[in-house]
RNA sequence: GGCGAGUUGGUGAAGUGGCUUAACACACUGCCCUUUCACGGCAGCAUUCACGGAUUCGAAUUCCGUACUCGUCACCA
């Protein structure tokens, strides 16, 4: 075809598209940002709920724009209508609040380069692609489906490379008055790239991850534009990144086969390519079969971005988390600099894990752990209010009705150099301190309790009524050692085992009475403070609980 | 099948030719500390980096081959 046909062809295809590229590019100038400036982007598919290697990339888009000053942008990849689900895109903004992993701009979030959502750019699209047709890059292909597959049987049967290039391009030579005719007969057609590529040739590309790479150029004939007029991943991939001035393109390297066709693309539009950062998946040692695979939001609970906040794993944690992953000198890092956060921390591509990345749910909440060691009582008292507030209503109208008590009971050991470490997560807090909410305690009663010990309950009445709790606590565990004296219990457990026989115990076996009494658990936080809190008559109240129960049982 | 990538202890992994008799963390085990549980401290936990060959005075690190794993080969992203 002629420059003068192939005009006349992009006008029969797109009369209604009046603009020009120019027209986009005066629209979508520059960015002015500081030097080194990264813009990423993170653009979801809203097909349904989102899984952890989601947020993962999203991560990684918000953190290196953060740490150079530049953007992070959501940008809604809805090309294909079939695949839409209802409230999907409302759930990928909702998750990504969720998870404090907030774009700087986008859709929903504002922006000079929008519209952020690709079936709002169709327009856009068939400019460019009618300036590809008019420069003979691109033509119209009314090949059918059982066409298609016709070829691709015949390119397996004689073991050359399958799809749509060279001589099986049937319709790249068509003449203007065939396609016309076409055109008359109501055929469909989408838009095919001309591709100039030989796939005897070799590209090096630099991923900032994976490093150099040879892939063979890109020779087929790849689809723009669909049936309906829609662009496909590829082309908007090229347009949008071009036209928002993406410069660092992070996702998932299930695309690192197709970056021959987008460097091609950005090649042939004359754009200059962004860089790229392929991650790799978070995978999964399956349990019963031993295999690596990625994570799966059928078989594992954590893929799903739901699971954490539905199990009250702080955010925080998870963001600690995703970072260990995402630079493996991180999680050293942290532990070594623990008054920073991960906003200090300067992320950089070559610490990115280059082959699969294993979930090792263990990490997570050991990580879970520290994040709560770190916080005071009333930090974990607010959060926890937070998150019950939505999962659990009934607790939560307990944790308002105590909140004085609770603080108290959260403060202990928390402010010395060894933070307890016993939460791992919101939903741990009702469990671990059962017993510092007397309705609680008292409807729970020591049904929980699994020891087998019979415990002296008259000389813990007798305790009691000795104890002072207006003391120190070393002092009142010297009174406590010489009580245990007193009644024939060693004042040590090494006195104890040096002459078993001599003793009916020792201090320890006297205060795991107690603790046991009054909590309803072999282990808790430091006894005298929780003593202190729930005060004498408490105290007493719960001895009789005890003998109640025993009684009974 | 073609193309690309990966393969280091129970786990996540560091490591880019001599400083590695393989860091660090998690898990686990033992001991210590201790009123319980934790926390903390000490010690143990790969004589070896998928396998085979090559280069080199020297290789987990470079090269070739094999095996396995993952990704991709759509008018899905």
């Amino acid at each position: 075809m002629t420059e003068k046909e192939r005009l006349e062809l992009a006008e029969i295809l797109f009369p209604n598209i009046d603009k020009t590229r120019e027209y986009y590019e005066e629209m979508y100038p520059e960015r002015e940002l500081p030097e080194g400036a990264m813009v990423t982007r993170y653009g979801p598919s809203p097909t349904g709920s989102v899984h952890l290697g989601n947020l993962f990339s999203a991560f990684c888009d918000m953190v290196y724009a953060r740490q150079s000053n530049g953007v992070f942008f959501l940008r809604i990849e809805d090309t294909d209508q079939k695949r839409a689900v209802e409230g999907g895109i409302e759930n990928i903004t909702g998750v990504l609040k969720g998870f404090d992993i907030t774009p700087t701009e986008g859709y929903g979030f504002g922006g000079e380069y929008g519209p952020y959502q690709q079936s709002e750019r169709t327009e856009i699209y068939q400019t460019y692609v009618k300036d590809l047709i008019i420069k003979g890059f691109a033509y119209p292909c009314f090949m059918k489906e059982e066409e298609i597959e016709q070829i691709r049987e015949e390119q397996e049967i004689n073991k050359v490379q399958i799809g749509i290039y060279g001589m099986y391009a049937v319709d790249r030579d068509l003449s203007l008055e065939e396609v016309k005719e076409k055109l008359a007969n109501k055929e469909e057609y989408v838009i095919r790239l001309k591709s100039p590529g030989n796939s005897n040739k070799q590209i090096e590309i630099v991923d900032l991850i994976k490093g150099k790479m040879r892939l063979p150029e890109r020779n087929l004939d790849d689809v723009l534009l669909k049936k309906d007029g829609t662009p496909t991943y590829h082309f908007a991939h090229v347009i949008d990144d071009h036209l928002m001035h993406t410069t660092h393109v992070i996702r998932g390297d299930e695309w690192v086969s197709s970056l021959p066709l987008h460097i091609q693309l950005f090649e042939l539009l004359g754009f200059t390519p962004p860089k790229y950062a392929h991650i790799a998946p978070i995978t999964i040692k399956d349990s019963e079969t031993g295999a690596i695979r990625k994570l799966s939001k059928r078989k594992d609970p954590w893929a799903g971005a739901k699971f954490y906040e539905e199990s009250g794993i702080p955010i925080e944690a998870l963001h600690l988390y995703l970072a260990t992953i995402a630079n493996t000198n991180f999680e050293e890092w942290y532990l070594n600099n623990q008054d920073k956060t991960i906003e200090d921390f300067e992320f950089s591509f070559d610490k990115q894990a280059i082959g699969g990345t294993s979930f090792d749910e263990a990490k997570l909440t050991n990580l879970c752990r520290t994040y709560f060691s770190r916080k005071n009582g009333e930090e974990v008292y607010n959060e926890t209010l937070f998150y019950t507030e939505k999962f659990d209503k009934e607790y939560n109208k307990l944790l308002k009705e105590n909140k004085e008590d609770m603080i108290q009971f959260l403060s202990i050991e928390k402010d010395g150099p060894r933070p307890r470490k016993d939460i791992a997560k919101y939903s741990d807090v009702k469990e671990e301190f059962s017993y510092a909410i007397d309705s609680m305690f008292q409807g729970e009663n020591y049904s929980k309790y699994e020891g087998d010990k019979t415990y002296d309950i008259s000389l813990i009445r007798s305790y009691v009524e000795e104890l002072d709790l207006n003391v120190s606590n070393e002092e009142w565990f010297q009174q406590t050692k010489e009580f245990a004296v007193a009644h024939g219990y060693a004042a040590s457990p090494k006195d104890y085992k040096k002459n078993p026989e001599n003793y009916k115990g020792h201090v320890g076996d006297v205060c795991e009475a107690i603790r046991v009494m009054i909590t309803g658990r072999t282990k808790s936080p430091d006894l005298f403070s929780i003593m202190k809190i729930l005060g004498k008559r408490r105290i007493k109240e719960r001895i009789d609980l005890w003998e109640n129960f025993n009684h009974r049982s």
